[in-house]
DNA sequence: CTGTTAGCGCTTTCAA
DNA sequence: TTGAAAGCGCTAACAG
């Protein structure tokens, strides 16, 4: 037996004296195969430490066992639950995920997608941008199937999984008036995330249902940080007449208000879409539009399978319950 | 042109009437072709769509552009900032990164070992556990470099970047000793997690040297969710005599402690070995040992990318730096 | 139930 | 500087 060099189907074949062909069966789990030949192809790979070559079975069969993930920020809680969610469900159906930031750069999105499709994945989950549509319609005119996950991808009618960002943030809106809170600052996140718009609408209706709105300047855009977020509401919490609710369209951003809040002692209201850490422990009412970020990246490659197994059916467009929380 | 077909090399090269060779060096960006046959190439693949199969270069070649990385859980922020920072690093070298997460179970790392070797990676990240070695020793005679991240691995002598678990922490706890904290709890992770000792031994020794010890059934271990660490702190903090400060020897812990301590309104220090949300808002003091995940996944991939430069060279074990932070 | 043959798309080797 | 041929490890298609 000789370690040097990796073992091959070939050599498991060799050793086990069986075809090639017996030996790529016995190892794929086809059944019929006697079972004594089965027993010494077994017996043969054990010995030889065989690890099965997947790019090799890949180009000759023309289908791989990895699905490729493009999400804006692995280090954001709610993409990598996202990737966490999917790669579960790949995992059930003996898949790889290969999971890349694009960091918002559409630069890097490009370069990525490349990768990605040069791999010849089963298929790409990604949340999109503005510019994903070209990087990806020949690949998607090939059959591989494409799900877009929170945001909707222009242009290209794939399948989808999203919120309903302007009912959901509506609904929390409203409840916060309720209670009592009618002068709110908005932290918003880039324009170009589709998302924002319709939270922001979402928020500004609920507002203007009650006669309300939202003073000039207090539209705060281009929020993506936890440290701008504090920046931000630091500045709007020290103007004459500061607001008594404050709307944080994303996660981070909602992070920097409830710091910042903290710190002023002031008690303004937080609603945030996202739920936060220790989000029950501030001093104000904390109003939070949860969701399971987990099984929506699950859904997300469901979405994927299903259209493997069944790729003439009608685009699906999942939309992903949330739930008002009052802390 | 036809494109009911993936372009190949093949098509290129006819397409420009050069030989396939040659195509395959101008998409290589080999420098020794004569530039009206590059520029004819190069039209031709953009003219097909061209999209080069990695899979078939790297059978073919027998390197791929693929790392593999197994961390212990996606949707802990922690590892996934290891995974963002590996990422970022990979890219640098024209790479991709497989992110997969064991959830702690031996038998998925099992499978993720077997699943990511299949698709012969140029190297291995991983958080290992007492179970790894054995399920990658082959492959590490066949010269794949691994890289143990946070954890050792136990039996195989690889390059490895983690922290200096038991000084870190005897440096927290000493600093809450000397603003007055005597009586500790101590929330910890599995034993199986080989972190969890040294820093549970690391605030005991701080403690001993003071002439102070947690008392029995204070030490509270296997807690691996917030939720674990909010019940646990709960009963904790419910005693006739609850402690002054609580050491969270990871992340979650942590956010549980601070949520209960809160809701208590006792005034219970936290000395955390992760810095968490909000750790400023805390009523009682919060001493956390900080660190830089990000570059320390990015620190692992470069110990990876060194090492295939130089296969020969010594291993290395990198500890990566904290601080402590006072709030 | 088992084996033979061909070839996936690419790079390597070697020759021109 | 360019090209022809071989073959990486595996599976599909077809025989036996």
């Amino acid at each position: 037996m000789n370690v040097s060099r990796r073992a091959t189907l070939t050599d498991v074949a060799h050793e086990a004296r069986v075809s090639i062909k017996t030996a790529s069966r016995v190892l794929n789990g086809v059944e019929t195969v006697a079972p004594h030949m089965r027993a010494r192809v077994l017996a043969a790979a054990s010995l030889l430490g065989y690890r099965p070559h997947r790019g090799a079975a890949t180009m000759r069969s023309g289908t791989s066992d990895m699905v490729g993930m493009i999400i804006r920020d692995m280090s954001n809680n709610f993409y990598s639950s996202l990737a966490a969610g999917a790669a579960d469900e790949a995992q059930k159906h003996g898949c790889l995920v290969i999971t890349c930031s694009s960091e918002g750069s559409s630069e890097r999105e490009a370069q990525l997608t490349e990768a990605i499709f040069s791999q010849r994945p089963r298929g790409l989950l990604i949340t999109p941008t503005s510019m994903t549509a070209p990087l990806i319609c020949t690949e998607v005119s090939f059959g591989t199937p494409v799900v877009a996950i929170d945001e909707p991808l222009e242009g290209l009618d794939v399948d989808s999984v999203g919120f309903d960002n302007l009912l959901s943030t509506r609904e929390a809106v409203t409840a916060a008036v309720s209670i009592g809170r009618r002068d709110f600052a908005i932290l918003s996140d880039s324009a170009a995330l589709r998302t924002m718009a319709p939270r922001v609408v979402g928020a500004k209706e609920a507002l203007a249902a009650k006669g309300l709105r939202v003073r000039p300047g207090m539209t705060i855009p281009d929020i993506h940080t936890e440290s701008q977020a504090r920046a931000a509401t630091a500045r709007i919490l020290s103007l004459p007449r500061p607001p008594d609710a404050i709307f944080c369209a994303n996660n981070v951003s909602a992070l920097g208000a409830a710091a910042e809040i903290h710190t002023s002692g002031l008690n303004v209201a937080i609603v945030a879409f996202d739920e936060f850490p220790l989000s029950h422990t501030q001093n104000g009412p904390v109003l939070v539009i949860e969701h399971d970020d987990r099984a929506m990246g699950a859904m997300a490659a469901q979405l994927l399978f299903d259209r493997l197994a069944d790729p003439g059916r009608a685009t699906r467009h999942i939309v992903v319950e949330t739930a008002l929380r009052i802390h």
